[in-house]
DNA sequence: AACTTACTCAACCGCTTCGAA
DNA sequence: CTTCGAAGCGGTTGAGTAAGT
């Protein structure tokens, strides 16, 4: 047998509250204080359970309430505490003056979850999206941008931030991003690689765009080789790039456990790593899968059109190939993608 | 103008936590 | 230590509204 119901008793009412209701609620409260909030609806002379009244009270009639549009800074602020505290409403209310954990939830599930995603980021983990859908639609959009400079859409206007070029600039923040992603990828989701070996095959014939990607024994999960060699030095220096890498203090704030309490207010309140490394919020385009403003299918028809056209790469691997054909594709041109990476994302977010 | 779809947010449900007995 | 009632909390729902067709 389940518990009960709360409100057990038969004719309490339910739904949205009338202003009467709400004018003897205030009136009690003001004059007696909520005390015991059982009791309360019976001495208030309302027809309501407690719980009911508990929930208005907190979250519509206390006077202290902030109403209105969540500024910037509380939009940081909940991304970073969220980030650190993981669902826990009414803890990160408790960092904003006026604001219920309801209306933060809500905030959360209706805007933010939304932002993040088309920013590339996980709203979960707070770490660049690993899901194969937005790898897929990521590589796309960098075998689009290698092969047509023309793709420079208005929301690349900030390119002064990074000191780039304009024609330069969306073909190095996909691959930024794509290197972010594909890094988080390799670094700890084996259950993604799973994925994608098993759906590699229904994107047709990939096995020649990187040598030799996935031995054939793969009895202790999935083995790639990629093709490019990350010196222990770069792993370490680019936290950005390696979200779940420890911490100098050995500790991975964002991992150190299903419940993210006891963070301190410095982890709290100060700019989280795993939220800054993202490239760029001005990303957040129509497309929700498709952070750059540009949709894949507009990009295919746009490309089908031009005779003597290479095929846009469609999976990462082609994007890899795509890279790594690039005459710009060098050693050392890996290294100053890398530092890019690790060193010019936070001022661009934020 | 009528209808559909998308979005927002107040309120509810049910599980967990807390504290008194 | 255990039980039980009350409060707290997070997930979900659905009515109202705005935007799109």
């Amino acid at each position: 047998m389940g518990r009960p119901p709360c409100c057990e008793e038969t004719g309490v009412k339910k739904g949205p509250w009338t202003p009467e209701e709400d004018e003897k609620l205030m009136a009690y409260i003001s004059k007696h204080g909520s005390g015991s909030w059982r009791a309360l609806p019976k001495h208030a002379g309302l027809n309501r359970c407690g719980k009911s009244c508990r929930l208005r009270w907190t979250n519509y009639l206390r006077p202290d309430i902030r109403r209105g549009k969540f500024t910037e800074e509380e939009e940081k602020l909940i991304i970073n505490l969220h980030s650190v505290l993981g669902n826990k409403w009414s803890k990160i209310a408790t960092h904003l003056p006026g604001r219920t954990d309801n209306e933060i939830k809500n905030f959360w599930n209706t805007n933010l979850r939304k932002k993040l995603l088309q920013m590339g980021i996980d709203p979960e983990t707070h770490k660049p999206r690993t899901d194969l859908k937005y790898l897929l639609n990521l590589s796309q959009l960098l075998g689009t941008a290698i092969n047509n400079n023309n793709l420079i859409s208005p929301s690349w206007s900030h390119a002064g931030l990074l000191g780039l070029q304009q024609p330069d600039l969306a073909h190095q923040l996909v691959q930024i991003q794509l290197v972010q992603n594909l890094l988080q990828l390799i670094n700890g989701n084996s259950s993604l690689l799973s994925n994608m070996q098993s759906v590699l095959p229904l994107l047709g014939n990939h096995n020649s765009v990187i040598n030799n990607p996935i031995e054939a024994d793969t009895t202790n999960g999935p083995n790639y080789t990629f093709p490019i060699n990350l010196r222990d030095q770069e792993l370490h220096a680019s936290p950005a790039l390696f979200p779940s890498a420890p911490s100098e203090s050995g500790q991975d704030i964002s991992e150190s456990g299903t419940d993210r309490e006891g963070a301190s207010d410095q982890q709290v309140l100060g700019i989280n790593n795993s939220i800054s490394r993202t490239t760029s919020h001005e990303m957040n385009q129509a497309d929700d899968e498709n952070p750059f403003g540009a949709t894949s299918s507009g990009n295919f028809n746009q490309m089908e059109g031009r005779s003597n056209q290479q095929s846009p790469p469609s999976t990462v691997f082609d994007a890899w190939e795509k890279l790594l054909e690039d005459d710009d594709a060098s050693d050392s041109y890996w290294k100053e993608l890398l530092d890019l990476t690790s060193t010019s994302t936070s001022p661009i977010l934020w």
